[in-house]
DNA sequence: CCGATATTTCCATGAATATAGAAATAGCAG
DNA sequence: CTGCTATTTCTATATTCATGGAAATATCGG
């Protein structure tokens, strides 16, 4: 959770989430956040120590896709122990009926 | 999404998932997590701030309560424009045919 | 091997943030 | 009003973290 507590590096994982299973080559992340190649090495570095990010080379440029698996783990984290130590209601509160269902 | 990437934060927020919606008087958050007054009520203050928890008073006690509205909003903040701008994988990646699920 | 491109590592600096003690405030019971 | 408990605000310090320039590394085409 923390890996996504920065603003920049939130944005990147947000653009790879939206790219989908393609990922994006880190060249084409730093076009489009217009920052230095360094500090975007930085963020993505953090990423993937944090499992949200896999990479994987293909020739010289380097593809970052979004670990979906992590992202619905990280949801799941904050979700399923919901209510566990006390009342729902139902209106408010993400049914627990499913749980796989962002889990797999 | 800020206001989760500190560990603290982090705890006290996952305390009043599992909580509910009877919440946590702040004296109790503090006797669980063994954290000075000080250092918990700026941590209740930027939960609040980022809109994630919600207090009400209750005589002289405080009851803080996680605010799912926002947790739903922040999962769908993630989740909902996943794949917008690429392929998707049905099998790795949450559905998108229900977009209320979580946001309701 | 050489040059070109993509990306990372190293390093230093500055900024943001967590932490906690002490004093202040709020609400209540008597 | 007084005392009591709960909680916050103030303030200072320490730590963590983001940032970006420069140099290093990797991959490839020739």
């Amino acid at each position: 959770m923390d890996s996504l507590g920065n603003p920049t590096r939130l944005r990147i994982y947000r653009m790879l989430v939206r790219a989908g299973i393609d990922g994006l080559p880190v060249g084409r992340l730093q076009q489009s956040l217009d920052i230095p190649g360094s500090t975007l090495s930085h963020h993505c570095k953090k990423l993937i120590e944090a499992g949200l990010v896999t990479q994987e080379r293909h020739g010289t440029t380097l593809i970052s896709r979004a670990n979906y698996k992590a992202m619905n783990a990280l949801i799941g984290y904050l979700v399923d122990e919901c209510c566990a130590d006390g009342r729902c209601d139902e209106r408010q509160v993400p049914a627990k009926t499913e749980p796989g269902k962002h889990a797999e």
